[in-house]
RNA sequence: GUGGCUGUAGCUCAACGGUUAGAGCACCGCGCUGUGAACGCGGGGAUACGGGUUCGAUUCCCGUCGGUCGCCCCA
C-alpha cells in the first residue's frame, strides 16, 4: 500500500524547506525590525470560537473533532481568533500599542487550488489599542517592507486601500437595504474580475432599481485620488463618508512619509469578505500574471469587545506563504541556494581514514560544519563530492599524516591550497589560504 | 461541496488502438590511484488506482484518487 501527501498538503523535501524558512525567515526580520514581538497559541482550539465570529456555516470548513471527553474542537484556520482570546486575557496589563506578530500554521477544509491550499502558514501582523490612522498607516507599511525587502517593487505589487465607513455610507446614499447590503458588498468585491456588464448583471440579480444601480456603477470603479474626491463630493452630507474619506487620505498622505507611498492607491473594489472590518481596509496585490490578492487586512474596532474582550481596537493583516511563493516565483525573486557547508575532509589514502574523523570530530567541536565521503575512494571522486557540496573548503589528510602531522587545506572558491600543520590549521580553521 | 480540463520515471516531454512504453535533465556505478569541468560507457526508475470495451488499451468508456480553472467560500 502507498500513501501520498493528502489532498490540499505539501511534503516539504530539503529544497522545499530551504525556501520555507527562508521566506519565514523575512517575516521575522520585518516584523522584528517594525517593533513587533512574536506570539503563539495552540495549533487547535475549542470549535465554539470560531462559531462566535462565523456562525455554524463555518464549521463545514474546518477541520474538526471531538476529543475522548466530548468537546468539540478545531484545528485552527486562522489566527485572529486565538490572538482575541489572548488579548482578551491580560489587555489591561499590556503596554499601548500591543504590536504582535505570528507565523501560525493552518488548516482550512477547502477545495484547494493554485495560491490555496488547505494547510498553510501565515503571517500575522496586528497593531491593538490604537485607534489613530498612524496604526493603519505602519500595519500597511509592513506588508510594503517585506515587498521590498524580497524585491518586489511598485511595478510588481500594489496595495489598494479603502475605508468600509465610505462603503457603508454609499450604499446608505443609495438606499440600498440591510437586507442586500452584503450581496452588494460582494459584488463590489469582485467588481474589478468582471466587465461592466457582468457587474451590471450581477447587481441586477441584486434586485437593486435603476438609480441604485446607477449610483454603484458611477462609483464602483473609483480607484485614484480623483475617484476618492468624486465619493467625498457625492456623500458630503454624510459625516460618516467623510471622515472615512479623511481617514484615507491621512493613510495615503503617512505612507508616503514612510517612502511607499509609490505602492498604496484608494480603490473602492476593495471591501473584504467578511463583517467585522470596519474602517480601513486593504489588499496587496501581485500586478503580474496572478490574478490573487497576496495578503490583505484592515481594522476591527469591534471584534475583540465581540469576542469577550475589552473594547479595544486594532488593526492588522495576513498573507500566506504559499501565494507569496507564487508571487515571488513569477517575477524570479526566490533565494538561490547557499553554501552552508564550511568543510569537507578527505583522505589522500584509505589507510588515514581515521585521522579523517578526527579532523572532522575536531572542526564539529569548533562549531564549523563538517562532513566527509562515506566511500573510501580516490581523491578526484572526493573532490567531486566536496563540490556537490558546496563545502567551502576541503581538507586533504595527508597520507604520511602519523609523521609528518601535516594536511592540505584548499579555499573552494579563490582555488587556493596551502600545506599546514595539524594543530596549526585546527587552532584557526578559517585562516586565509595563500 | 459542485462543474470544466487534466494525470506517462524525481523533473520536462515522446509513443496511429498493435513488438519489450522512449529521450533529455537528475540520480547511482565505471572509465579516473592526488584535485572540482567536460566527455564516454553502463545501471536503477513510469503509464495514479480499480473496473469495462477489444484478439490486443498509455491511447476509448466508467468510477475513485490527485492536480488545475471557475462556482461556493475567502477568516
Amino acid at each position: 500500500m502507498q500513501f501520498k501527501a493528502p489532498k490540499g498538503t505539501r511534503d516539504f523535501f530539503p529544497d522545499d524547506m530551504v525556501l520555507r524558512r527562508w521566506i519565514m525567515k523575512q517575516w521575522d526580520d520585518v516584523s522584528l525590525r517594525n517593533g513587533f514581538v512574536e506570539y503563539d497559541g495552540p495549533i487547535f482550539e475549542d470549535l465554539d470560537l470560531y462559531r462566535v465570529k462565523s456562525g455554524d456555516e463555518i464549521v463545514d470548513q474546518l477541520f474538526h473533532f471531538t476529543d475522548r471527553g466530548g468537546r468539540g474542537l478545531a484545528i485552527r484556520p486562522e489566527m485572529t481568533p486565538t490572538l482575541a482570546r489572548m488579548i482578551a486575557v491580560r489587555a489591561n496589563a499590556l503596554p499601548k500599542p500591543i504590536k504582535w506578530y505570528s507565523q501560525p500554521r493552518l488548516c482550512r477544509a477547502e477545495r484547494p487550488q493554485r495560491g490555496r491550499l488547505r494547510e498553510f502558514f501565515q503571517w500575522n501582523v496586528d497593531i491593538i489599542g490604537e485607534s489613530s490612522e498612524i496604526a493603519d498607516a505602519e500595519c500597511i507599511f509592513v506588508l510594503i517592507d517585506f515587498m521590498r525587502k524580497v524585491g518586489l517593487s511598485p511595478e510588481h505589487v500594489e496595495v489598494k486601500l479603502n475605508s468600509r465607513a465610505i462603503v457603508s455610507a454609499l450604499l446608505d446614499a443609495a438606499q440600498i437595504s440591510i437586507q442586500q447590503q452584503s450581496a452588494v458588498y460582494a459584488a463590489l468585491d469582485k467588481r474589478d474580475k468582471l466587465s461592466a456588464e457582468a457587474f451590471e448583471a450581477l447587481l441586477a440579480k441584486i434586485d437593486l432599481n435603476t438609480s441604485q444601480k446607477n449610483i454603484l456603477a458611477q462609483f464602483a470603479d473609483a480607484c485614484d485620488a480623483d475617484g476618492l474626491d468624486r465619493i467625498a463630493e457625492f456623500l458630503r452630507e454624510s459625516s460618516v463618508a467623510t471622515e472615512g474619506c479623511d481617514a484615507v487620505r491621512r493613510v495615503l498622505d503617512l505612507l508616503d512619509a514612510f517612502g511607499v507611498g509609490g505602492y498604496c492607491r484608494f480603490d473602492m473594489g476593495v471591501v473584504r469578505g467578511l463583517a467585522y472590518y470596519t474602517g480601513i481596509v486593504f489588499e496587496a496585490f501581485g500586478k503580474g500574471g496572478l490574478k490573487r490578492a497576496v495578503g490583505g487586512g484592515g481594522r476591527y474596532d469591534r471584534l475583540i469587545e465581540d469576542m469577550g474582550g475589552p473594547t479595544i481596537g486594532a488593526v492588522g493583516f495576513a498573507t500566506s506563504d504559499v501565494v507569496l511563493a507564487d508571487l515571488l516565483n513569477e517575477f524570479d525573486r526566490l533565494p538561490s541556494q547557499e553554501c552552508e557547508l564550511d568543510f569537507f575532509v578527505i583522505d589522500a589514502d584509505p589507510s588515514v581514514f581515521e585521522t579523517v574523523l578526527h579532523v572532522t570530530a575536531s572542526l564539529r567541536e569548533r562549531g564549523m560544519s563538517a562532513v566527509f565521503s562515506y566511500q573510501r575512494q580516490g581523491v578526484g571522486k572526493q573532490f567531486k563530492q566536496a563540490a556537490a557540496k558546496n563545502a567551502n573548503r576541503v581538507v586533504i589528510v595527508e597520507a604520511d599524516i602519523a609523521s609528518t602531522r601535516k594536511i592540505s587545506v584548499k579555499d573552494m572558491a579563490h582555488s587556493k591550497q596551502a600545506t599546514l600543520e595539524l594543530d596549526a590549521f585546527l587552532a584557526d580553521p578559517m585562516q586565509q589560504i595563500e
